[in-house]
DNA sequence: TGTACATCAGTGAACGCGCGTTCACTGATGTAC
DNA sequence: TGTACATCAGTGAACGCGCGTTCACTGATGTAC
């Protein structure tokens, strides 16, 4: 532990507005967010909050950072303990993903739900945890595609070739761009089918086993990614 | 136009009160929606809107409701102007819903994004109208497989058996659990799509003609749900 | 057809509340000599 | 090692603002006889 006494509790005190503005994420959700909450809990004057965080868009950026880093996190941590095979990659992947949604619904909802209405979140700052999850997934793929592990490449929009190539420039990837369009399609599928469940937008239709819909899901993207053949 | 010139003015005036709420909830959002602000905009005092509104959430349940409808209304007239090939009955359905979305975003937030903090939309008001579109593509499939227009049924996990069942009672239909299961899943990553482009979660990938990728997109969920050949 | 009464839209004042942000300040901690 | 100065966390008061909801009221519209 460096730095000076002042330093560590500084940072200390970083930390405790973290966990603080995460409850009361919970509790009211990001719109509501407040500042003068966060600082009644910490059990400090309101204005003093001022010396951490610039104003209340900066503590919810500093929730968004928060938020994708222990989503990225526990997705890396998932996905190397899996096994080299690609299909178990993806699937870890994806398993990791709802389950931080579930166990943490409303950080979801910050990341992956409606936009807070006169917030944006500074790219600066969000990018690089961002687009974590994506990055590896987009891993996953390239290196079973020049493994050889995956099992044809679909076409792809002639219009998107540019949009593509910008991608597998920007994540360094040697896939074609059928592979590229599979990706992309089973990352909105599967961040859909994660916001459906947490959300609760399945509404009437129920169902008493969404672990067992979300694998079955899972199951399905990876023979549609041409990582498994089909059951 | 039937009634007393009273109970038109309160027709008016509901109206009115719906219009603005949307003007106002795709301005600040739902989390921020305020009856006082309809009131002022409405050219009336604050307390006056309680004549046509039980208070704030009453409010809110007015919108979903209208905006389902509304988006249920363009999904019928797309489908009903469709072929009556189910390709095209489904890719119909899906571009409606994708262009209301596109053309609503702040109503489809409140549809479909992140739940509102302490508001709960009274089910024995929305689900009617929250349910049209769903039906409607479960129809579309019912339809298809009983004129053997569907392709192979793939498996569908045994445990969700009764769950499917209770879907096939609740809306009438014929069709195995195989494309129960497909449906669902079809139904999620469409939904998930619309979600990712108009709430700007692709992020650094950006795509310089989203329709084009969510045409694309629309192809391979037909392939997928057995109604189209892959390309 | 005219009158008495009931309904109801809208008023205005009030209640109690919370919010973000600024500012001059105090006093403890840290640093340079 | 001791002292003078700089840094900085936290205070407390204030600014101006908006919110949901209740309540007794006025006056116009509608209805029953």
């Amino acid at each position: 532990m460096p730095g000076t006494p002042r330093q560590r509790a500084r940072e200390q005190t970083l930390d405790d507005i973290t966990r603080i503005g995460r409850r009361h994420l919970a509790e009211v959700g990001a719109a509501a967010l407040s500042l003068r909450a966060v600082a009644r809990e910490l059990g400090v004057v309101s204005s003093a909050v001022y010396r951490y965080v610039a104003n209340r868009d900066d503590l919810l950026t500093l929730l968004v950072v928060d938020a994708y880093t222990e989503l990225g996190d526990a997705v890396d941590a998932a996905v190397g303990a899996a096994g080299p095979a690609a299909v178990d990659r993806f699937t870890a992947l994806a398993r990791a993903v709802r389950a931080w949604a579930v166990r943490e619904p409303s950080r979801w909802a910050l990341l992956y739900g409606s936009p807070v209405p006169g917030y944006a979140a500074p790219a600066e700052r969000t990018t690089a945890q961002g687009i974590r999850v994506i990055t590896l997934f987009a891993h996953i793929m390239d290196d079973a595609w020049r493994a050889g592990d995956v099992d044809g490449a679909g076409a792809a929009p002639p219009g998107l070739a540019a949009d593509y190539q910008a991608i597998r420039d920007q994540l360094s990837l040697s896939v074609p761009d059928g592979v590229i369009a599979a990706t992309v399609q089973a990352w909105s599928a599967l961040f859909g089918a994660v916001s459906f469940e947490v959300f609760g937008q399945y509404g009437a239709a129920t169902f008493g086993d969404p672990e067992a819909l979300f694998d079955h899901t899972v199951e399905r993207l990876a023979v549609q990614l041409g990582l498994a053949a089909a059951a």
